[in-house]
This record gives C-alpha cells, structure tokens and sequence, in this order.
DNA sequence: AAATTTGTTAACCAAATGGTTAAACTAATT
DNA sequence: AATTAGTTTAACCATTTGGTTAACAAATTT
C-alpha cells in the first residue's frame, strides 16, 4: 500500500515522464518540461518520485514490462516454430505501430547504462528461449526447417521486426519516402516479414 | 585551406570527441569530459569547433560519411542482387565489428533531431537505392528471385545487417550470452545473414 | 629583432539544472 | 472546532555546464 491516498497527480506524472523520456532520453528530458507536460509544479515531481533517477527507473520498468510479458508468451506457448514467427510478428508490429517510441527508447538506455539489464533478468517476466532453442533443434530434425542456428534465427526474427521502428527516419532517408508511405510499409510488414522468415527457414 | 597550422591538436579533439560522443550521444556528451581525454584546455575546443553543436556535427559527419559512400556503391555497382547481398553482409558487418557503437549512435541522433537528415540528404555521397529497385524488379521478371518488394528487401538486408550492433546489450541478455560469445555469433553472422536472406528470396 | 599572428591556459561568467524547504492549502479524523 | 496527514506552491540553493576573456607563450612574418 502507498503513502498517497490519491494516485491521480501520480499518474499524471508519470504519462508525462513516458513522453518526454522516451522521445529524449534520460540525459535529453528536462525534469521542468516533464513538470509543464503534467501542469504542476516541479516539486512535485520530487514529492512523488524523490528523484529523476527513481522517476526514469518507473517510465523505463513500466516500458519493459509492457513488451517483456507477451514476448515470453509467445516463445513458450505450444505453437510450432511458423505459428510463433507469424504471432510474434503480427502481434509486435501491431503493438510497436501504436507505441513507436518504445523499442527505440527501451534499447537506447540499455546502451547508456548496462547495469539495468541486471535489474531485468532477475525480473520474473524476463523472456526465456530455452524452450524455443528446443522447438527449433526439434523441427530442424523432423526436416521441417532447415538447419539454422536458433539464436541467429531469434535475432533474425527480432531484427525484422523491431529495427525499422527504431531506425525509422534513417530508412525514411535511404527508402527515400515520407511519413504516410513509411506507415504502410510497416502496415505491410505484419505479413511481409513473416512470410520472409518462414520463407527463410522452410524446407 | 585551414586556418590552422598544426592540426595536430584538432585530430586529438575530433578523436576524443568521437569516443565521447559515439558512447554517450549529445546530451549525454559533456565538454570537459572530451576535453580530458583529448588532455586539453576546454577553452581549446572552442577555439578550434567553436560550440558544442558544431563539434558534434563534425563527429557526426564524419561518422555518416564513413558509412554511407561504401552503401552506395555496392548498391549501385554491378553485381546481381545476390553478389550484393553477400558484399553488403560481409563488407558491413566486418566494418561494424570494428566500430560497433557507429551504427546506434547515427540512429539515435537521427532520432533526437530528424532535421540532420536534411543536411545528409543534400551530401552527394548519400545512398541512392533507384538502380537496386530497378535490379530487384528485373530479377523478379526474369524468375532469379521470388516477387517482393524491393523496399522491403531493402530493409530486410538492413535490419538484419545492423541491429545485433544497435541492441546488442538487449540481445546478449535475451540469448543469454557473454560478451565473447557474442562476438562469436557476430562473426557467424557475417555469413549466416547472406544465406539466410538469398534463402529467403532464391527460387 | 620587432611586430604580428597563432596556440594555450587559468580564471571567470551567466544560464540551466536537479533538488530542497518552509509555508500554505485541503480534506479527512478526532 | 481542532487536529492531523497529505498535497501543492513559490522561492531558494548548490552544482554543473557551455562558453568567454584576458593574459601569456610560441611561432611566423616583416
């Protein structure tokens, strides 16, 4: 239980924080902007948080947990190695469509600080793929997929999806197209990108 | 013609400002910081970049014109599409092993101010992927690779090639592996994405 | 060798920044 | 009505930060 009887303010803050951490950075937010995009006072601020290191560590855990959980479901549910690319696709670019910033920011300050991931993997919810390397060493011996090395073939499938959200204005640049053009093509990405690794992989 | 006549201070400058810069990106970055390592005055990075902002575009610059004149031609050499894409892989992710924190830091800034891309875009050795699309469509027609679409090739080859450099902290947690290991998976890769992509779109 | 230009340093400065404090206000509780 | 606990504000503070200045040293030019 908290010491605050009324969360209202607390959640302003921290709807807040989401936006100007993860479109600046810990290093780029300025805790008096974070205070006039919640309208009160920056003391606050200090009052719910106690300081902008705690109040970043709320924005970033909030973040994680958000992406981490149904990562981890879909690698260990009982689909076969083409369901999960196709569900873990679909799903993620859907999601990362809706919150762009996050993988970006998310990946952005494991760079900066790369203690945090300490913090992470004791957490309950840190993704597993103990079970997907097994699926994929299973279905490479029953002649499904080819023979692939299952860690490469989870960065490839983590690659696909995440990269051109977090590198979106420099493949805006290269691809040479504007932000309306760039929406569809990730749009057509949630079958695109499966059908190209499953493609990749299938005998 | 300089200004200067011994640039012999100024090359110690632009290499501890790329450390600082490449590691911590430009908020994080901070000016007494570049200047010890450079073991100067702090005065004296005023004197020969005039301001922060414009150290940092020299970084900048150098770093983008490091990368993108080697895209440039591989794309529009005259190699198949395959031979590209085993040049590309290789050449990338040989140079990317080599200056790992390059690719994150140019997206991240990308990120933090989109108006650089202007400023890159009007650069003449900025890529130019018109003759790769024509490829891929002529390829498509005379049966070499299956129907895609060529921006999305496009993408795929980059994402593929980059991102284990842009998150490779998240990475190594998720796979769950050590810093060696790693750099091993690192160097498999600079033949197992090739593969894996001329997989994907070979008939 | 005198004068001028270029390179370097230490001290300094104003603005910004994260954080604190004390007082005032609000709404329950006694 | 008085007390109390929680909430909010304005003013303040110490430190950090990018940047400047003025004096000085070392070349270069005249």
């Amino acid at each position: 239980m908290t010491k605050h009887k009324d969360n209202q303010t607390e959640d302003q803050i921290l709807k807040a924080a989401q936006i100007i951490f993860q479109t600046k950075g810990m290093d780029g937010a300025r805790m008096q902007e974070i205070a006039d995009k919640a309208s009160i006072n920056k003391a606050m601020l200090h009052y719910y948080y106690r300081s902008k290191q705690l109040l970043f560590e709320a924005v970033f855990n909030k973040a994680f947990s958000l992406l981490a959980p149904e990562l981890n479901r879909i690698l260990n549910d009982s689909s076969s190695i083409e369901e999960k690319i196709k569900n873990f696709t679909d799903n993620y670019i859907s999601f990362m469509i809706k919150h762009p910033y996050l993988p970006g920011f998310i990946i952005q300050e494991l760079n900066r600080n790369p203690k945090f991931i300490e913090k992470l993997e004791s957490n309950v919810s840190f993704p597993d793929i103990t079970k997907f390397k097994n699926q994929v060493k299973n279905e490479i011996e029953n002649g499904t997929i080819i023979p692939i090395s299952a860690e490469q073939l989870f960065i490839n499938i983590l690659s696909l999806n995440v990269f051109p959200f977090v590198a979106s204005p420099l493949i805006k640049a290269l691809v040479n197209v504007d932000d309306t053009t760039y929406q569809t093509i990730l749009e057509a990405r949630k079958e695109d990108v499966s059908n190209f690794l499953i493609n990749a992989i299938k005998k």
